[in-house]
RNA sequence: GCGCCCGUAGCUCAACUGGAUAGAGCAACGGCCUUCUAAGCCGUAGGUUACAGGUUCAAGUCCUGUCGGGCGUGCCA
């Protein structure tokens, strides 16, 4: 953090220099209101900040920006922590920072451990993440696995920046796709049962089915092997989905709706108790699992649309009631209640907006997947209408992850059972693989997924170059036991002795881990702490393979260790952030 | 047709909310293990940022248009 105040510092002199400028003329009024931007530099050759107002204010000023810098630096009071300030290219002003500042951070990392690089810009606030809502029809597929893997990275990115998080999973446990399941489980039981039943080509295939309708037998026996007389003979319909519906009205008759139900909620508890597992294997758990079921039954769908009602954004046509979308910029008004008195999904969204604002979030974070970007503008719409502040309603879209197999395009229909499950990757590429690969890319890349490579790579996967860094420091250290080294107290340890180049710019790498925090959780892009990862391993291993560290005198030696044990903690830092494990052997 | 997202090295992707010479990893080529883990290091090569205009001191980034890809466009979820 010690830079990032002098960052501060540096800004707040850069503003007092302005002032005097304008108060003596060299600068029109006005011109010291807008902000200063003060940046890291991207090369070292460009110090360790620059910024730009000599750029920004020259047109203002009519001057040229090289001079009109030239007389920002004149005013500039000094920095104890700065050595040089110079002018540079088109008119930037770099500023190079004492190396002993750098220095400093790794006594700053250490002391602090696991909780360097937690930041405060969320102030504790209390939020929310949902993510995944994946209806519990079937397995996770690798699609959800991004999604799981996005949003729980985010979430944790989110905690070190000083959020309280609260991680939610919201699940259709109403409806038709229900319906349809239970069906098919149901059928499948009774064909285990040895009653001839003919399996539907549009119901649910996958092995899964049959492994919950077992479970259904052994829990209930025979209490549902009734079937209503020509229970597959329904009519002439060619419709295949109608035929569907026709079958869940003939499952209803045969097994009245208490039966029904009964089958159907075992049907739910497996699936969503399958995903929390599922999930859990991942490094992923949530705090809440909430059923949109539950909306409808607490009365929190019809409370919702009774307060928009009263404010005036609901009417009735064509025997629906509507939501005036369109008056919050969404490009057409939706229905809320259908024409047959059922609601929408869209309904229980509102509903389940209210119930969140009411629970006491102050940011409400979606995470959907890209297919569902149609139905932003509604729900901001609906956001809107209740009054809430804009900046409290993040929709952030995963784009789609297209999954291809022996360079083919493999589809991911739930239904059909075409896809590559979440397991499934857990076991061939290994939990840490799959989430270092998943939070390689930001959240509106589309990537191509491409099974084969993915096993494939899976031994040159950039994970376990991090992991290498981290495994190799931890070996180091078991090292220094080995030869009786005693490692010194940070406190005891003189940091000028590390006086080589590459380990000053190790020591710089680690100093900008909380600014990398910062900014990656202001752009909601985790994928940033897994960059900065790749490139502090890269640093390590440069520096591993230049620099001998057990070898070297005393001091110097005492040195290295406190910069190597800061490394190894950052490293332990960041890969918590994005779920991996940071091994102490490999 | 309309709307949203995207187009960066052969491949997969970055680029700090407009900054300086667009960077990594794979793949290719050439070196480095009698000393702390070679899952590593050092080096070479690879680009008109899809294309054409515009705004700006400055554009991969912002605006307009064209081409190409993905996804939406239900009183489905």
């Amino acid at each position: 953090m010690q830079t990032s105040k002098v960052k501060q510092e540096l800004s707040e002199l850069i503003q007092q220099a302005l002032v005097r400028l304008e108060a003596s003329g060299d600068v029109p009024a006005g011109t010291t209101e807008l902000p200063i931007q003060i940046e890291r530099t991207r090369q070292k050759t460009h110090g360790d900040f620059a910024t730009n107002v000599s750029l920004a204010l020259a047109k203002k000023a009519g001057k040229n920006p090289r001079e009109l810098a030239a007389e920002v630096i004149e005013v500039l009071a000094d920095h104890p922590g700065v050595n040089k300030v110079e002018i540079a290219g088109p008119g930037f002003i770099n500023f190079f920072v004492d190396e002993s500042q750098t220095l400093a951070s790794i006594k700053d990392v250490l002391s602090r451990g696991d909780h360097y690089g937690q930041v405060n810009i969320g102030n504790g606030d209390l939020i929310t993440v949902e993510f995944v809502s994946a209806n519990p029809t079937g397995p996770l597929h690798v699609g959800h696995g991004r999604g799981a893997a996005f949003g729980d990275s985010l979430s944790r990115l989110l905690e070190v920046a000083g959020y309280q998080v609260h991680r939610e999973y919201y699940f259709n446990d109403a409806g038709r796709q229900m319906d349809i399941l239970a069906l098919s489980v149901w059928l499948r039981y009774l064909d285990q049962l040895g009653v001839e039943v003919e399996f539907p080509g549009n119901a649910y295939q996958g092995e899964y089915i049959k492994d919950i309708a077992a479970s259904l037998a052994v829990k209930y026996g025979n209490d549902f092997n009734m079937m209503i007389d020509g229970f597959f003979v329904s009519g002439v319909e060619q419709d295949q989905e109608a035929h569907l519906d026709q079958l869940i009205e003939n499952m209803r008759q045969s097994l009245g709706q208490e039966a029904k139900e009964q089958v159907l909620n075992l049907v739910l508890a497996t699936q969503v108790e399958q995903i929390q597992d599922d999930l859990h294997e991942f490094g992923v758990d949530f705090d809440e699992w909430f059923s949109e079921g539950s909306l409808e039954r607490s009365g929190a769908i019809a409370r919702a649309i009774a307060i928009l009602k009263e404010n005036g954004h609901i009417y009735e046509q064509d025997g629906a009631l509507w939501f005036r979308a369109s008056d919050f910029g969404d490009d057409k008004d939706r229905v809320v209640i259908r024409k047959n008195g059922r609601h929408t999904y869209f309904a229980a969204d509102i509903a389940y907006m209210v119930n969140k604002i009411d629970r006491g979030f102050k940011k409400l974070i979606y995470i959907w997947g890209a297919d569902h970007h149609g139905t932003v503008a509604r729900v901001h719409a609906a956001f809107q209408a209740f009054g809430y502040d804009s900046d409290q309603f993040v929709i952030l879209l995963v784009q789609m992850a297209s999954l291809y197999r022996g360079g083919e395009r493999v589809s991911m229909s739930t239904r059909r059972a075409e896809f590559v499950t979440l397991e499934e990757l857990r076991e061939e590429v290994g939990v840490d693989a799959a989430r270092f690969f998943y939070s390689m890319r930001k959240n509106e890349q589309q990537m191509d997924f491409d099974l084969d490579l993915a096993k494939s790579q899976s031994n040159d996967n950039p994970v376990y170059y991090v992991q290498y860094a981290h495994a190799r420091v931890c070996s180091i250290f078991r090292q220094a036991e080995e030869q009786q080294i005693t490692v010194n107290e940070i406190e005891q340890v003189d940091l000028s002795f590390l006086n080589e180049e590459i380990e000053k710019d190790l020591a710089r790498k680690l100093e900008v881990f909380p600014e990398m925090i910062t900014l990656a959780a202001r752009d909601f892009a985790p994928h940033q702490v897994t960059y900065y990862l790749r490139e502090l391993a890269a640093a390590f291993h440069s520096y591993y393979n230049q620099v001998k560290i057990l070898n070297a005198d005393d001091q110097t030696r005492q040195a290295r260790l406190a910069l190597i044990s800061a490394v190894r903690q950052v490293l332990q830092n960041g890969l918590a952030i994005i779920g991996v494990s940071a091994p102490k052997y490999m």
